[in-house]
DNA sequence: CGGACGCTTCGGTCGCGGCCGAAGCGATCC
DNA sequence: GGATCGCTTCGGCCGCGACCGAAGCGTCCG
């Protein structure tokens, strides 16, 4: 009754994603591949009749979408823009106090390690690689923006990047897109988007199916080093934070 | 201590704005101006006490930042980021369910009517200005890009507005930002940081002491009118959904 | 110095909501 | 057909946390 947009339907939100069992499913399924409600109570932790319960609020809320098939019903999330908001939760939520508790991540380290961001690399690799062409003055970052410098251009050119270099046209040309797993920057843009592309096309890179994830072929881990001088050490993925004694 | 990113965390932060009466009070600083406790305590409808825990609470999760003047304490949100995740939020609130209450929005009507985000203008204002110029094929928006046109560019000279427009370097030139008040976008980047430099330059706008929102001025009026075409009619902020009874 | 004010801390009440066991329902398999 | 499986609904228990009254603490004023 008070101030701006819904106050309400804000806190209504904030009440979905503020049980654990819920948030647990939610992260589950940004990964983009359909979970049945099993795996669903699984993954949260809890039994089948306390996920059904939840999994019906998050629905009805239009958080998230069903399908039936058989007797299994699929859930996935309902829109990118729930994904976009979630991983723009996990920013504010990493940017917290420090360590925690530090659960251990499993599946999705997959995810860490390299994935899809819409049509551009994210993960350890997607930041793997701004890092290589920044530190090689290929490629200059800002805030909010980005560009190629003329090594930049020659590089994508011999690299046979397929991105209109020559930009002002149709979409932006080079933007940073924060990380929620590595905390820091990784290309967007017409250029994060072209060599996402080069990097499939070349064999380097492969989806994993029904998952944002992708995995570095042999062929890829000899082409990274080769191109961008990123090396094994580049790509490994680091505990969230590190740990204070060791495990 | 399952999946993703830290489930723990997420789930904390949506607790955090689950609670109506803390949304509230995020809500009352999204507009950027600092308030006291006893401000946020009257927009959340609760006593001073109720307010002080909760307050503690969101400064604690790093969510807000207190600074004491006097025997005032003025709260204001800790980062831009969180303002952009509750605007991420509100976004996927107001994709939510049908109509719902409409809670009568007031004070935040002038920010619904025209407000900056960051460098640039949304709001009704700013969604009118994207508009105009697509609809006189002056610009053109895709999903995460956008461009100018010949035309646009001989316009842009014309009105003198300063923006590389010869991209390529520094920053997006120009790309679309979700308005969270009007659901439709925006325009962003550098051309949209020099469409509000030049309005605020020729007078047309004034920002409002401490806060996002804008004014447009009678002189505003008439050369939005002459230089977009943009009539009375098209700043009239509209309810968030039409009424099922006239009021 | 006393009093008003802004805010926080403490203590106790109470209701919402998460949880699971048991039972119900539909689909699948043999 | 019966057995099994995946999921949902129902009912009851229980704990967390939002709330306010009262009291405490620091600041400003006359």
């Amino acid at each position: 009754m008070s101030s701006s947009g819904s106050p309400v339907a804000l806190a209504e939100i904030g009440a979905l994603l503020g049980d654990p069992a819920r948030a647990n499913m939610l992260l589950a399924l940004i990964a983009g591949r359909p979970l049945t409600a099993g795996e669903l109570a699984w993954s949260a932790r809890v039994t089948a009749q306390t996920a059904s319960g939840h999994l019906a609020r998050l629905t009805e809320a239009g958080l998230l979408a069903v399908e039936r098939q058989g007797r299994h019903r699929y859930y996935r999330l309902a829109s990118p823009l729930v994904a976009q908001m979630l991983e723009g939760m996990q920013v504010v939520a990493s940017l917290q106090s420090p360590p925690r508790y530090r659960p251990a991540s499993r599946i999705d380290d997959a995810l860490k390690a390299g994935r899809t961001c819409y049509d551009h690399l994210a993960g350890r690799l997607g930041v793997a690689i701004a890092d290589a062409m920044v530190a090689r003055g290929q490629v200059v970052l800002t805030g909010d923006g980005g560009a190629a410098t003329p090594d930049g251009e020659a590089f994508l050119q011999h690299f046979q990047v397929e991105a209109s270099t020559r930009p002002g046209q149709k979409r932006c040309f080079c933007r940073p897109c924060l990380d929620w797993s590595e905390r820091r920057p990784h290309i967007a843009g017409a250029l994060g988007a072209g060599l996402a592309r080069r990097c499939f096309d070349l064999g380097w890179i492969q989806r994993v199916k029904d998952s944002r994830a992708v995995t570095i072929t042999q062929a890829g881990r000899k082409g990274l080093q080769e191109a961008f001088g990123i090396g094994p050490d580049d790509l490994v993925v680091r505990p969230d934070l590190p740990l204070r004694k060791a495990g």
